[in-house]
DNA sequence: TACGCTTAGGTCAATGCGTTGACATAAGGA
DNA sequence: TCCTTATGTCAACGCATTGACCTAAGCGTA
């Protein structure tokens, strides 16, 4: 794996203060013991080392540094999110199934998913995505390099829009943030932004997350630029 | 402003121990200063705290926490990026062009473009582009729900992108990262990978940037979904 | 089996970080 | 003059990360 230290072959292990030996796959399932208990968040480099029974400091002979970790993280839940799914017989529709699992997935680990937006992971299942949307636009009758652009494009919104809904779920700021947004619309000044005052009574409704209607767009976006020899 | 602890009728200043007295605004420009100096992304509290000739937790008296001294300072740039803009004649164009400008100023300051993001900085700058934007498609023949729904989703999406664009160059590790990428899309099996390894010598191309092309389908979205009564 | 070498990897101590609670003190109103 | 309190300062917390150290695991050789 990329993310480790060491090359493939470790061999030299040595039990731990506390008798444990260290596993990659160990630290990771610990991790993610840490980030699903109770309380959120609670994952911290040094709780890790007490709940692994061992120096904080050893768990950066398997990670180079703590993104690293998030990293492998997210590349076993990637798996988590593709299972059971299976593209159908309309591509439009099969790629704005695909966009929800992941977006949801990404809601569910609101901490991996500014992680997953912005790094590649480099994971088989990674691929396993753009394999199936690059699929997808293909037999919508793209072109090869179209198909590729397109859905370079998409995914990357996709990923770009979902690390934002996490971000809003995170710090429980949230609605401070709300509040202040709610008395701002209702209380600028009207000769300052006559655009605005036109359309006061509908601002409320900005605070909903804006993925549904980008996916919409997007969608709707792709189906336009099908060449037309293939309708 | 909300960004600031105390209410706007600060009067009881005290020197600081090397006699400066600090106001918000000198807070703001230091923070610039260290955030502009070479090297790059030199700001840190307790070095803010040196530049300003004070105690760093003295900063705490002025903002609540790192987060909303960086809002405050993106704040002022929107203000300067909005400087000499003008919406033209054709809608769609305009709303281009200022997209454009948001994504760009966003990438020439890496660490703010993450926060201006996510948070809402309830500064007057940020209800200027809102009324520009949604001024737009009034114009453009969308009514007025319509409009707001449509723009809050357009901003949006270009508020993450340019986030997402901004984060791959915020700490050096880019390079390494494209590297593993288009390793990976050079090797993976092709029994594994059928769509992928169908467009395999395009693939090195998804490593460019999907602002311009998310752009323009988003555009091409709302042009095609402008009331037909408007044509 | 025994010896010695190399080195993976566990541990320790220290760095600089953001943040906070306790404290001190001067500004300014009464 | 006194009292309230805004605000500067200090010490401390837990955080991620790193460099130095140490020790035992596993190898080659005899």
């Amino acid at each position: 794996m990329a993310t480790t230290r060491a090359g493939s072959g470790r061999v030299r292990r040595r039990p731990t203060r506390s008798g444990v030996i260290l596993e990659p796959e160990m630290i990771i399932d610990a991790a993610l013991r840490l980030i699903e208990a109770p309380g959120g968040n609670a994952l911290t480099v040094r709780r890790l080392g007490v709940e692994l029974g061992a120096d904080p400091s050893a768990i950066y002979r398997y990670f180079r540094d703590l993104d690293a970790l998030l990293i492998a993280i997210a590349d076993r839940l990637i798996g988590e999110t593709l299972a059971g799914f299976v593209p159908g017989p309309d591509w439009a529709d099969s790629l704005r199934d695909m966009a929800r699992r992941v977006h949801d997935s990404m809601l569910r680990h609101p901490r991996l998913a500014q992680l997953r937006a912005i790094r590649f992971t480099a994971g088989p299942n990674e691929l396993r995505v753009d394999d199936i949307g690059i699929g997808l636009l293909l037999s919508a009758g793209f072109s090869a390099p179209d198909a590729v652009r397109h859905f370079g494009d998409f995914i990357d919104a996709v990923l770009a829009l979902a690390a934002m809904d996490a971000a809003e779920l995170a710090p429980g700021q949230e609605e401070a943030d709300k509040r202040a947004l709610a008395k701002v619309y209702a209380t600028f000044p009207d000769e300052d932004y006559p655009h605005l005052a036109a359309v006061r009574p509908h601002l409320r409704q900005i605070t909903a997350s804006p993925f549904p209607g980008v996916l919409d767009k997007l969608i709707a976006a792709l189906s336009e630029a099908v060449p037309r020899s293939s309708h």
